[in-house]
DNA sequence: TGCTAATCGAGACGGTACGTCTAGTCTTTTT
DNA sequence: AAAAAGACTAGACGTACCGTCTCGATTAGCA
């Protein structure tokens, strides 16, 4: 994470200069990390990464948008494909919570979250992003339908739903340190609820 | 929901005066439901509730305080009982998500959530709340586990936790409107997950 | 200056409290002392007297009628009677200065001064009492008029004005450390200016 | 005094706009006239100019800084130059009360001397200010020496430091509708005192 | 090669809200 | 009746951000 030159950027001509754009990214991203979402504003963005305030405007219409982007610039979490359903779930649910909790990607999404409760763009843009999260997330379960670990007439979805809502709820009452017991009796309850010899 | 008087309300001597307490809480009960949680600032609800913004502070240290008192004050939600969980359970969320759906309740709590993801006091006095809930919610699978229908080593408060999760997540999301099928999926997923013929 | 007892004063029945009184005035002394004009408020008092504001507020109708009452409680300045014009006024202005500097009057003077440029009652309280000591100068000018000194048709009124004028803007302007070389030269202008054997 | 266009004033770039200065000036001189020193906040100056009240903080540190430069944009008052310090200095004095008395400039210093009473950085300005008034005035003096008529070891600033505390008294006690006949006096008095042929 | 146009940093602008302080009024309880 | 206690409405304080605006400098691509 290289900090800016000395020296001011500049205008590179009549297009977006890629250096202000990572710039920015990277000083929200600090910002949340130091300070989080009570001290993320659009003001100590620009201070941090030298840059005007209209330029963090020009590229990005809200707090939300800018969250979003540094959300997804960063790394995915690892989806497990261990050959069964709980491990794959529990793992998956390890690493992100340890991915939350290590890195600042936790409070960027916390604080993304809480940006969509007052703002409809956050919203939309939320909406959107765990739309696509869901389908990833059923996959695991969809791959365990097919080892025939799952009944057939289970929604991924709907699985999927409860994993990341348990996921999520964890991370906005700062429970991310949860132990593996905890963890594991919740996947298992789905598990086993879902299992095809049950249903 | 009646107006002030035109008159001020005026000190009542050397205590509190429940006329502003009652006002204030109505104000923000009304600033919310009008302009949601980004309209939601101190100084719109002493306006609102003709109250000066030391009298708010002097009885609630943080706006998550307040928010907390205004969500509290609303009516609660049934725990049903109907001698089987998985009734129990869906008629409890949907019971949840209608109350939060059409009173202001949804906005509130949605704005606490929010706002616990900036202000610690806000987050502790969720913890100390969502703590209280959960073993409420618990109560409905320990009845269950009482009649038989769950097994013994189940652990209420992890059952209680991804039910809580899955509504949370429906709240902050804009999907207080699912239908009862996919509540009801989510649900049976859980029940049978912990039946005692399956453990 | 006795520092108020641990034990609150009490009512004393259906009359005034002596020692509410000198308490009040006592603090009013000691936060002009300590903190100047810019804290001074009824609230600082009151607290700083462990008294109820309206038990200020009962006695003493305005900042300004309590500011008159604190500086009309502290000792005279001298006037002195040497048997020479000259002498005598710088000795005032000198005793006067010293007064103002060593004591909590400057303060409580030029809040005084101060207070009556916003609020009528402490302009007229503030008329009321210099006209009472425009009159006391006066006397040293109609002394050395009696002894041959100063020209029988100088009005000593504006005599005292002048000196007067001195005193306050050396207030005002935190020059009461001034020189004695100085006071003694405008003292000596106007004196010889008003010297018998001159008009 | 044009009144603000219909239209609010805009940033014109990185730099001040002088639209807004004059505006906040004008308002801050209004607000003087209309309410007094008493009625005189910077909240009050904001909303009269429609300006925001961190645009006056950012240049003018203190209430002090924008009464004093209210009270240097307000025109000078001419010293006169009649050969005759006599007249000169009842001239002055009759110009500088009608001045006071006929416009808002008497509020204003009123009101800059009773803020310097509580604030440093009034106070400071304050002593600069009159720093330069009092060589301004010393110079009919130095003239009346230059002519013959003045002791040549006479201080004209003592000169100026009493006929310029004489001005502030009657300022700061209501007395600017002083007759000639007392003015004259007491510019008589000082006059013969440090005339040539006296000392 | 010189002109146009979009971008950059910078920072001022009118506003709103923050959380604290004081003003002056009020009522209850105690003496 | 007067004292203390402290709550009440009201509004100013000085600060932080908001999102918009205009500037002058910069540079690529079109003419």
């Amino acid at each position: 994470m290289h900090e800016a030159a000395d020296t001011a950027r500049k205008s590179i001509g009549a297009r977006r200069n890629p250096d202000s754009c990572v710039a920015i990214l990277e000083a929200a991203e600090a910002v949340l990390a130091e300070a989080g979402y009570a001290g993320f504003s659009i003001e100590a963005v620009a201070r941090r990464a030298r840059a005007g305030k209209p330029t963090i405007y020009r590229w990005w219409p809200s707090k939300a948008a800018l969250l979003l982007e540094v959300y997804q610039r960063q790394k995915r979490v690892a989806v497990p494909d261990t050959g069964n359903l709980e491990e794959d779930l529990v793992g998956f649910l390890q690493n992100l919570f340890a991915h939350w909790r290590d890195t600042s990607s936790g409070n960027v999404f916390r604080s993304l979250i809480a940006e969509a409760q007052s703002d409809r763009h956050a919203s939309a843009a939320l909406a959107d992003y765990t739309g696509g999260r869901r389908a990833h997330t059923g996959q695991m379960v969809e791959r365990a339908k097919a080892r025939g670990e799952v009944a057939l007439d289970v929604d991924a979805a709907v699985v999927a739903d409860l994993i990341a809502s348990f996921a999520w709820r964890h991370l906005l009452t700062d429970r991310l340190d949860e132990d593996e017991v905890t963890i594991r009796a919740a996947v298992r309850y789905v598990v086993h609820g879902i299992s095809r010899d049950r249903m």
